[in-house]
Parts: structure tokens; sequence; C-alpha cells
DNA sequence: GCTATCCTCAACCATATGGTTGAGGATTCT
DNA sequence: AGAATCCTCAACCATATGGTTGAGGATAGC
């Protein structure tokens, strides 16, 4: 998980993860839009690796990548553990506005 | 959201993130247990806070940092649009495998 | 067999990052 | 007023990170 979140801090990483999504591609395939070496590419994929989120099969001289997303979902839960506060900011907000201008008014409003 | 998955990276900025979920805390209740000085909490307050995750008050000296959980909202929906990607690989695996082995051989064994 | 293609590896470089210390601003306490 | 407390800032340092190039291994094509 430590490296899951890690991996995606750079926006590079996330982008290939994202196009990963779409289909399996190769390293030249992955490198070829983005504005960098063939070597920094195959890189930014051993992070991709070393975090579990792709896997890397060799079909002949060509290395072929493909997602694995499940690493993931460690990620998004801790993630979404924190959803519950952020609501609840809101919550307490709209209460602190509802009980200056009449709570009523608020359902009445929908 | 750029910045977010940054911040999270480092797990030193996950733990305050979980601390300042439970209650508001001054820089100091957040440096205490962290083995590192306090200016060294400070620089990881700092980069939270650019990330928008955590909002600082001046209260007297004493430097009162919340939790503002909102960004977390776009990393969260960024994680949860590759979940749609891992179950169907599971179904995929799944599917492969009951394939060769009967899948009803695979209920039983629960 | 020779050459071109795809890719990794190692070395290298510049910059970012994570930490420290020391100085000092602003409050609070006595 | 003077001293202690809380914190930020700036300077500094070591290491990590993100990129490059050049060499070369393995495969594919001629």
């Amino acid at each position: 998980m430590d490296t899951v979140f890690h991996a995606l801090a750079h926006g590079t990483r996330r982008e290939i993860v994202g196009r990963l999504a779409e289909r399996a591609m190769t390293v030249g395939e992955l490198a070829a839009p983005m504005a960098m070496s063939l070597a920094g590419a195959s890189k930014h994929i051993k992070v991709l690796e070393r975090a579990g989120l792709v896997r890397q099969t060799v079909d002949g001289r060509r290395h072929v990548c493909h997602l694995d997303a499940a690493p993931l979902a460690s990620a998004s839960a801790w993630l979404q553990f924190y959803e519950r506060h952020w609501p609840r900011r809101l919550d307490a907000l709209e209460a602190l506005l509802g009980g200056e201008q009449t709570p009523r008014e608020e359902k009445r409003s929908r």
C-alpha cells in the first residue's frame, strides 16, 4: 500500500496505468507518446511493477505490460475511510448554517 | 489531485491525516510522537497544506491543524474508476479456471 | 550470417525530498 | 520586563528521484 501511493504520486505513472487499463501494451507502445526515452519509460514501469500494479511478460523481444489493478484496492480503501470525514464536515457546516436560518427552510428547498 | 497523491506518498503524512481525522491538533501535538524535530513535522504539514488537505489556524502562539478531507475525493474517484478493472480480471480468471476444472468443484470446496 | 528492432542495465547528472540545526518572531507566563 | 513556549524560516546535508546516454542481450527479418 505504501508503494501504491508512492507509485501513483507521479503523473506519468498514473497515465501509464490509465493506458494499460484500456489494453495491454508493450514498453515501446507505452513510451511512444511520452516525451521521454525508452529507458526512462522503462524505469517508470519498473516502479509500477514493484508496486504490483503492472506485470510484464516477455513475448519474443517485446515486453508486454498488463495492468493488475488489485493493489489499488488497499489505497482506495484507505481513502474511502476518510471520505467519512468530509461529508461530516459538510453536515456540520449545514447544521451550523441551518441552525442560523431554520432547518425547515432547507428541507423545503429540495 | 496531482498533489494529493504526492502528499499521501509519504507514510508520515498519511499518519498525520489519520491523526487529524480524529481531532484537530497543534503542530507540537502532531510532532510529539513522530521521531522527528518540530521543524521536520512542520514541513510535512506544509506539504499537506499545499495539497489542500490541512488548514492551519493560528491561535495565539499555537498553530492548530485541521483536516480537510475534501481533496481526497478526486484521488478516491480516480482509484474507483480502476476498481472496475480488477474484478473483471478475477472474473476472467475464474472463468478460465472454472472452464478447466468444473466450476461445481470449486463451489463444493467452500 | 548480418542487421535491425525492442528492451534492460549501468553510469551519470540535475533536481527534489526528507531530515537536521540555529535564529528568531510572536505569545504567554511570572 | 524577562523568560519560557510554540512555531516558522533559512541554510545546509544526504539520499532519492527522474531523466539522459551508451552498451549490449535477445529476437526477428532479410
